[in-house]
DNA sequence: TATTGGGCTAACT
DNA sequence: AGTTAGCCCAATA
């Protein structure tokens, strides 16, 4: 098995040990298996001192615990409470009042008074607890004192009380762990900036983290129409737009074209996959790409309830229009426009267009997006794999491919694919 | 609920 | 104007 990576080991204990619902004989065996991280996050911390008071709440140990959690960033509020309680109490439970008093309350060293007077944790100090740490100085040597003292804060459960209140508003307070932030910055909310901004194999990597519902809500919202980036619609915008964009298309003709580098990209994905003992290899699918090794004689049987009458059965004879493109680059400026609006060149079809939208009432039919060829092999594989007809396998097994994708899109492109040339 | 086939339309030649 | 890939819808199993 390989070993887990001190990176890994931080993320993991930050999460599981900030979990108070976890046990501590779970998390003995955790601490146990995992190294821990050289640079733990202030919530890994936070949660190792949470669990070593709660399993020793009152005890000059428990001081040590309480003075550290007070050195943390934003520490719960009663923590200062908890902090003199168990001071007060180990002094005033102590068989000599005045060594232990001493020892935490006396000017200057006292442990307590070091820990709360100025200088100390800022936490841990208050007007109080200043002039709880001053009676148990002045008490040293004073048996009334001692007494009323011993009276005020002697009783154990009292004390331990104050450590379960601290407890329990440390735990409310303890905030996400890194994988559950960084999960929720996946599918939460600015999850569509964080997906527009990442390249495709970033988001790639987010499909399976987030998975398939997610995955699906994030990209409808990716290209959703942002109805307030363009508030204005009028011709003249629209005709700037379409200035814009014949200016753009004049731009990529006379600079590099990216697809040839996406396509080398892509192959090396699909040439990866195929390694694992499928008849495609790298150099069949980089000479022809919109062909498939697997066909020919053995070519799969695309029987069953697939579309496979009168249909070629060699891949040899795709029909040649069913063409392959680079993945669509993120919504670029046309995405801010309602898609019933989009600006776009001249089309017979818009020219007669009512100034009121027919279509207004329906759902917003989806941006178009071309088929990649990664796409597109791993949909021959998947039907070799599974049979046509059985799309939502296809789909399910390959959620890092089809991004964006519906069984249907599967059909409807397969039915492409084995056209008949006309 | 998943799949299917017909039909529609944006995008392109 | 014609063609097609991609998408939608309603029927069906």
């Amino acid at each position: 098995m390989p070993r887990v990576t001190p990176a890994g080991a931080r993320l993991m204990l930050d999460h599981v040990l900030g979990d108070p619902s976890v046990p501590a004989a779970a998390v003995d065996k955790l601490l146990a298996a995992l190294p821990f991280p050289s640079d733990p996050t202030p919530r890994l911390l936070r949660a190792v001192l949470l669990r070593r008071l709660a399993a020793d709440p009152v005890s000059e140990s428990s001081l040590d615990t309480l003075q550290l959690l007070a050195s943390l960033p934003a520490p719960a509020s009663p923590i200062a409470a908890a902090h003199i309680a168990v001071a007060a109490f180990i002094a005033a439970s102590a068989s000599d009042f005045d060594a232990a008093a001493r020892a935490l309350f006396a000017r200057p060293d006292g442990r307590a008074r070091l820990a709360v007077d100025e200088g100390g944790s800022p936490a841990l100090a208050s007007d109080e607890v200043i002039a709880t740490v001053d009676q148990f100085e002045a008490a040293v040597g004073n048996s009334f004192s001692q007494t009323v003292l011993r009276g005020l804060w002697g009783d154990r459960s009292a004390t331990e009380e104050r450590v379960r209140e601290l407890l329990a508003a440390e735990w409310a307070a303890i905030g996400p762990s890194l994988l559950v932030a960084a999960a929720e910055r996946i599918v939460g909310d600015g999850a569509v900036e964080k997906w527009r901004a990442a390249d495709e194999a970033t988001r790639a990597k987010f499909c399976i983290l987030a998975g398939e519902e997610n995955t699906r809500e994030v990209l409808g919202k990716l290209e959703e129409p942002t109805s307030s980036a363009n508030p204005i619609s009028t011709p003249a915008v629209e005709k700037a737009i379409d200035a814009l964009k014949t200016s753009c298309a004049d731009l990529h003709s006379v600079v590099e074209d990216p697809l040839p580098a996406a396509k080398a990209v892509a192959d090396e994905v699909l040439a990866a996959r195929l390694e694992k003992g499928v008849s495609l290899n790298a150099e069949e699918v980089r000479g022809q790409p919109t062909t498939c090794g697997t066909a020919g004689p053995s070519a799969p049987n695309y029987k069953d309830k697939g579309p496979s009458t009168g249909k070629p059965h060699n891949l040899m004879d795709w029909n040649p229009t069913a063409r392959t493109f680079q993945w669509e680059e993120s919504p670029g400026p046309e995405s801010s426009e309602s898609s019933l609006r989009r600006p776009h060149l001249p089309s017979p079809r818009r020219a007669p267009v009512s100034p009121l939208p027919p279509l207004e009432n329906k759902n917003r039919r989806r941006r178009t997006r071309k088929w990649c060829l990664l796409e597109e092999e791993t949909l021959i594989q998947g039907v070799e794999q599974y049979g046509s007809g059985n799309w939502k396998d296809i789909l399910n097994n390959n959620p890092d491919v089809f991004i964006g994708r519906t069984p249907v899109d599967l059909k409807d492109k397969w039915r492409n694919m084995i056209k008949p040339i006309m």
